[in-house]
DNA sequence: CAAAGCCGTTTTTTT
DNA sequence: AACGGCTTTG
């Protein structure tokens, strides 16, 4: 099976036991070697099942699983472990999370609760002015949380008042989630490493679980997933991480190359193998990536070589607004498919934020060219969805609050802004859930009595769906509550016009294809299983069987969600200052360029054949029209930027005018 | 208590 | 430009 590998692939596939680092670069055959290894331990007769594969996304899990699944055959039960570091983390913390007093129950948040939870945090302590803003604190949670800093060490190492504020702030969050027994995703990995941390006994059973541990995509490993890691390989030391450090995107989310690049200090006689033979790019594609990534300091030093000799220079445009930019990438794209030969799945659109893909979508629909804008949550982003997400969660889980909150009044029935407000207040004061207090007679009397009674009804509402969702599940049990909270008619009596209307019920009758579809595709449905699915985004719902990709269409895509996939012909829009190089990463300058700079890496090393790199002189943003400079990465790709990290040499003869 | 209108803000990337 | 939160009005 290995006859066609090259020598440092088949290094690493035979390097079975001990610790070992694979340094692959973009398009060396990675999954290959990864799949490949894992079918060599079973053939040396390692149970399948106590390998565990650990990846960062759901994508590069289903895939992994999808490949072994066609390279080896063994029985359900006895199947390779692949899974994310979240959902490896849900399903300790469901068996286990009791140690720390949190209920096994818990519901996971999404950003838009945690956001909301943010705010009134920050109202609670009066910061509702611009010094700290929702977003920001969030975000700054997130740090802390990725680094495994708690609220108290945030506290005590707080300089500024704004970090005092923070840290405050910091505190009263973890409270909320705990008070609503609700985890964020953070949380996930942080009260697993906790647990490990702070009972050995349940570290020991979790890990003697596995003989053998591998972790994709390792450069994007933070504190926290590090420290999983090693809590789960420490006893075997058969830990086997591949990554490539060049490759690294995620800093924002608390990623840290040092793990990657201190791999062999960290474990002792840890062996590294370089794959360095790109098969994917053509040599001219290839030769633009390397002199690009090159301007960046601190990294394993390895350049790609091409299999592919030759190729097309990449191209690169520039257009004066956006409209033309986007006019002309689909005008090209027109001509790819119709003389060039390719189909609308060779190509790909890749792009820094996610407003840039919508002019792209206008033309892509005007010229009928078939298009899938990937890695958008854009199902669950929509209005009927959350509610009735957030329903079902609160009938799995009443004290869910941000959930209650959203639906406590929707459809109106009579509980007003203010009837809330007031229960939340008591609830608060008295450290319990929403849920708690609308069950207490007692502290309804606060309340009139047409609230009041509201209240009851909705509660009995509420019990009956608990009795009804927890009793075997099937289709009708949705449908039977789609009635019983009267959602048809909400959407009717808010919409505008029928049409309106008929869109929107579209959308409520994919929520049931999709509960459906969880239904037939498990032995034992349970609503938190499905509720997990949601949360966690294990399955692609907007297309429920095939893969996005498959589907014969151009791909739209962020550079983030880009990673880890190829595209014969690939156009990477919008290379300005500003956009790639990121305002804010230009702002913070030092390693935040070297992030971008990465980002950029990874968005040429997708393309296998054409590359096309274009970009806009002005660019409409918030109504106002900016002008825009072409991205230093564009000049440091052709060889017209000084690269700090390389002698001065035969550049020298090259001019710097355009 | 619900609906309409006003004002201010906003987006970097994701599990 | 567009959306969401807040205030005013019915």
């Amino acid at each position: 099976m290995d006859a066609t590998l090259n020598d440092a692939q088949r290094e690493a596939v035979n390097t079975l036991t001990g610790p070992l680092l694979v340094l692959a670069g973009a398009g060396s055959g990675k999954t290959r070697v990864v799949t490949v290894r894992i079918a060599k331990l079973i053939d040396t007769g390692v149970v399948p099942s106590r390998i565990l594969a650990m990846t960062f996304t759901n994508k590069a899990a289903n895939e992994m699983q999808h490949r072994i699944g066609s390279m080896i055959s063994t029985q359900r039960e006895n199947q390779p472990q692949i899974s994310t570091f979240h959902s490896l983390c849900v399903r300790i913390l469901r068996r286990q999370i009791h140690h720390l007093g949190y209920p096994s129950n818990f519901t996971i948040l999404d950003a838009s609760d945690q956001n909301s939870i943010c705010r009134k945090v920050l109202r609670e302590i009066r910061v509702s002015d611009a010094s700290l803003k929702p977003r920001d604190l969030l975000y700054q949670i997130g740090q802390w949380k990725s680094q495994g800093i708690s609220p108290q060490l945030a506290t005590r190492s707080a300089v500024t008042d704004r970090d005092h504020l923070a840290a405050v702030a910091f505190r009263r969050y973890q409270d909320e989630l705990v008070r609503c027994g609700t985890v964020d995703f953070d949380d996930l990995l942080l009260l697993t490493n906790a647990l490990f941390r702070d009972f050995p006994e349940v570290r020991e059973n979790e890990a003697a679980r596995f003989d053998h541990v591998l972790v994709d995509e390792y450069q994007d490993t933070n504190d926290i997933q590090y420290n999983i890691v090693k809590a789960l390989s420490d006893s075997h030391r058969n830990l086997c991480v591949v990554g490539d450090d060049d490759q690294s995107i995620y800093g924002f989310r608390g990623s840290d190359v040092r793990h990657i690049l201190n791999f062999s200090r960290d474990w002792t006689g840890a062996k590294t193998v370089r794959l360095e033979a790109n098969y994917r790019s053509t040599e001219a594609i290839l030769e633009v990536s390397n002199r690009l990534i090159r301007f960046n300091s601190n990294r394993h030093e390895k350049v790609l070589k091409a299999a592919r000799r030759g190729g097309q220079k990449p191209r690169i445009e520039q257009f004066g607004d956006e409209e033309h930019e986007s006019k002309q990438v689909i005008t090209s794209i027109r001509r790819d498919l119709q003389a060039n030969g390719r189909q609308p799945r060779d190509i790909a659109i890749l792009f820094r934020t996610n407003e840039q893909p919508r002019l792209f979508e206008t033309e892509l629909r005007k010229h009928d060219i078939p298009y899938v804008l990937l890695g958008s949550h854009s199902f669950y982003d929509r209005k009927e969805i959350k509610d009735l997400v957030a329903y079902l969660r609160v009938i799995h889980h009443a004290d869910d609050e941000p959930s209650m909150r959203r639906i406590i009044n929707n459809p109106p029935r009579g509980i007003s802004a203010n009837t809330v407000s007031q229960l939340v207040e008591i609830a608060t004061q008295q450290g319990v859930s929403l849920w708690h207090v609308m069950l207490d007679n007692e502290a309804l009397q606060i309340l009139k009595v047409p609230p009041r009674m509201c209240i009851r009804k909705f509660i009995e509402t509420i019990h009956s769906q608990q009795q009804a969702f927890n009793q075997s599940l099937d289709i009708s049990t949705f449908h039977a509550f789609l009635s019983a909270i009267e959602y048809k008619k909400e959407v009717v009596r808010s919409s505008e016009d029928e049409s309106e209307t008929e869109q929107r019920w579209a959308s409520v009758e994919e929520m049931a294809n999709v509960f459906g579809s969880y239904l037939s595709r498990k032995k034992n449905p349970t609503l938190e299983g499905f509720l997990e699915e949601i949360a966690l985004a294990e399955t692609d719902f907007d297309d429920d069987k095939d893969n996005q990709l498959e589907r014969n269409a151009v791909a739209l895509l962020t550079l983030h969600a880009s990673k880890g996939l190829e595209f014969p012909v690939v156009y990477m829009v919008g290379l300005e200052e500003g956009l790639l190089p990121h305002a804010r990463a230009v702002a913070a300058e030092g390693p935040a360029i070297d992030e971008e700079r990465r980002l950029a890496y990874v968005g040429v090393t997708r393309a296998q054949d054409e590359l096309t790199l274009s970009l806009s002189l002005t660019r409409r943003k918030w109504g106002r029209i900016q002008e825009q400079n072409p991205s230093r990465f564009l000049f440091e790709m052709i060889g017209q930027a000084d690269n700090p990290h390389e002698a001065a040499d035969s550049r020298e003869a090259e001019t710097t005018n355009s």
